[in-house]
RNA sequence: GGGUCGUUAGCUCAGCGGUAGAGCACUCGGCUUUUAACCGAUUGGUCCUGAGUUCGAAUCUCAGACGACCCA
């Protein structure tokens, strides 16, 4: 409604000629509103406790009484109420003198101030008669009129897409939707904090690669003008860390972004945030060990406990985790025993007696078997739980099983049915690792256009010789979720990829 | 990619073939202990878009846009 904006455009006119503008230079708060709260538990109702205050925030809502008011104001920390009262305001000249200044303090504040404005109050503390800390407001300062309306305030902002869209609003009158941002910061500070503390170095590896590379993934592709060169936006870090492992760092990671180029569901954003992790002179059990500590240690810093409930079921995330091998598992969800399969056509034949999907890219043992895995055990793996061992072939950066034939060590962990981490040794052995790129190029060329290709430089890297090392990637989105108790990945990232409104939408380019 | 559901006032929603509705917000009046304040009055609409059926469409049909959820 136009209509709204206009009448509080008007109301921002006429602080001007009240002598103050609508957009104040800024105002130093004495305290937090959750400081007062706190420091004045003990202040009785109806007492008053003379000592000056000034606080700073969004009014909220408004209750206006004859020559009463109370507002509700409220900053980072939470709220407080204002209490305005026409005799103390209108004896304490809020504003400049102004010779034909003819409302009142007291009829200024009430007919100025809209909910959504920010405010800066200055006065003393009184608990009112029903018990609620405010502050007795003796002067005041517009520091920003907002022109449009707050969302219901007592519905809040239910339309998800407005949610997601206009994702301001959502902060300001959504208290949980703040609460998971900050338990989302918290979780990235406790996870730098704590490989900080054991020796690891964050170094930034490029987002802009001419090859792409470190996972099965479609890259976005973009263009650098002045080299006329195609680039695209990476799908890992893991090949940029490898190469600084082999320069002689030992313990490395970075967080940060990443892009693929798929679909978007409620657990896939085309642009999310992973860690990847790489500590030489280990193997992919010393990651695992890694990954119970640093995930219980996370959990601990921000929900206080290691015992959480995600959509309403309890997840334990106390160490030690279970731990058991893809052979396994699947064995007891299936009764196939894909040990005793030698070729593809016996797996799959086996695999369709019980119902199961054997599609053609899946076109051998090892990758059956994870379909099998995908099909029958994954969902199902709420508890954290560790999945070792995967084929050889869904892995061409992983170090061969020291012990499996046809297998490589590598794990994955599932938390709440969801892949939540995923770790090798890595495979340090150069020609082994060209030969498996190339059976990945190969592939790309048949049609998987998730396939990967040959990084001719990595290989050079690995010739140099890069000494045994355990790497390890965490999917810091859906770790959130779960530290979160958030359904999808959308409520923990602040600006979701969504379709452009129609009528703001561009031309589709010819 | 397939299916289901949704889109009506700034917000939250009702209306489901016969003049476009409610609560909150906004505006005006009243009110010195409220906290979803209250009482009274007023204002506010591309019923997502387009086509069709009909004497008549927010409502029925078809197509499209956007979103949510489920499945692949």
């Amino acid at each position: 409604m136009s209509d709204l904006r206009e009448t509080r455009l008007e109301k921002a006119a006429a602080l001007q000629a009240i002598g103050q503008g609508p957009y104040g230079l800024g105002f130093a708060p004495s305290h937090s509103t959750a400081a007062l709260q706190q420091a004045h538990a003990d202040l009785a109702n109806g007492a008053e406790r003379d000592i000056p205050v000034a606080v700073a925030g969004r009014v909220m809502t408004r209750r206006v009484m004859g020559k009463l008011a109370f507002f509700t104001l409220v900053d980072e920390s939470g709220p407080i109420q204002l209490y305005l009262e026409k005799a103390t305001l209108d004896g304490a000249h809020a504003y400049p003198a102004s010779p034909d200044a003819s409302p009142s303090g007291f009829a200024q504040i009430t007919t100025l101030v809209d909910a959504g404005d920010l405010i800066g109050v200055a006065g003393s503390l009184r608990r009112t008669d029903r018990g609620e800390l405010s502050v007795k407001v003796t002067s005041w300062q517009m520091l920003c009129k907002s022109l449009q309306p707050l969302p219901d305030k007592w519905h809040g902002l239910a339309d998800v897409e407005k949610r997601y869209r206009q994702r301001y609003l959502d902060l300001i009158v959504s208290p949980h939707t703040r609460e998971t941002f900050r338990r989302r910061a918290l979780a990235v500070s406790a996870m730098r904090r704590w490989l900080d503390q054991r020796g690891f170095l964050e170094i930034e590896t490029p987002v802009l690669q001419s090859v792409p590379g470190g996972a099965d993934a479609r890259p976005f592709e973009t263009h650098h003008n002045a080299l006329d060169l195609p680039l695209t936006l990476r799908i890992a870090t893991e090949l940029h860390l490898k190469r600084l492992v082999v320069g002689g760092f030992e313990r490395v990671y970075e967080l940060g972004r990443i892009f693929r180029n798929e679909g978007i569901s409620t657990r896939h954003n085309p642009e999310f945030t992973s860690i990847e992790i790489y500590q030489a002179y280990t193997d992919y059990i010393g990651m695992l060990e890694l990954t119970e500590q640093l995930i219980a240690a996370v959990c601990q810093q921000v929900c206080g406990a290691t015992r959480i409930s995600y959509q309403g079921t309890e997840i334990d995330l106390t160490p030690p985790w279970r731990r058991a091998t893809m052979h396994e598992l699947v064995q007891q969800a299936t009764g196939l025993d894909f040990t005793t399969f030698s070729n593809r056509e016996d797996a799959a034949a086996a695999m369709q007696a019980k119902g199961l999907a054997v599609p053609d890219l899946a076109d051998s043992v090892g990758r059956l078997l994870v379909e099998a895995f995908e099909q029958t055990v994954e969902a199902d793996l709420i508890q954290p739980t560790f999945v070792l061992d995967y084929p050889v072939e869904n892995s061409p950066l992983a170090r061969a099983h020291r012990s499996k034939p046809g297998l490589v060590e590598r794990f994955e962990l599932f938390i709440a049915g969801r892949e939540t981490a995923n770790a090798f040794s890595e495979l340090i052995d150069p020609l082994d690792q060209r030969q498996r790129l190339e059976a990945q190029q190969a592939r790309k060329a048949a049609g998987d256009d998730e396939a990967q290709s040959v990084d001719e430089d990595f290989i050079h890297a690995l010739e140099v010789g890069m000494p045994p090392t355990g790497g390890l990637g965490i999917g810091i989105d859906r770790l959130v979720m779960l530290l979160t108790d958030s359904a999808s990945i959308r409520d923990v990232i602040a600006f979701p990829l969504l379709r452009p409104e129609s009528g703001s939408r561009p031309e589709p380019a010819q």
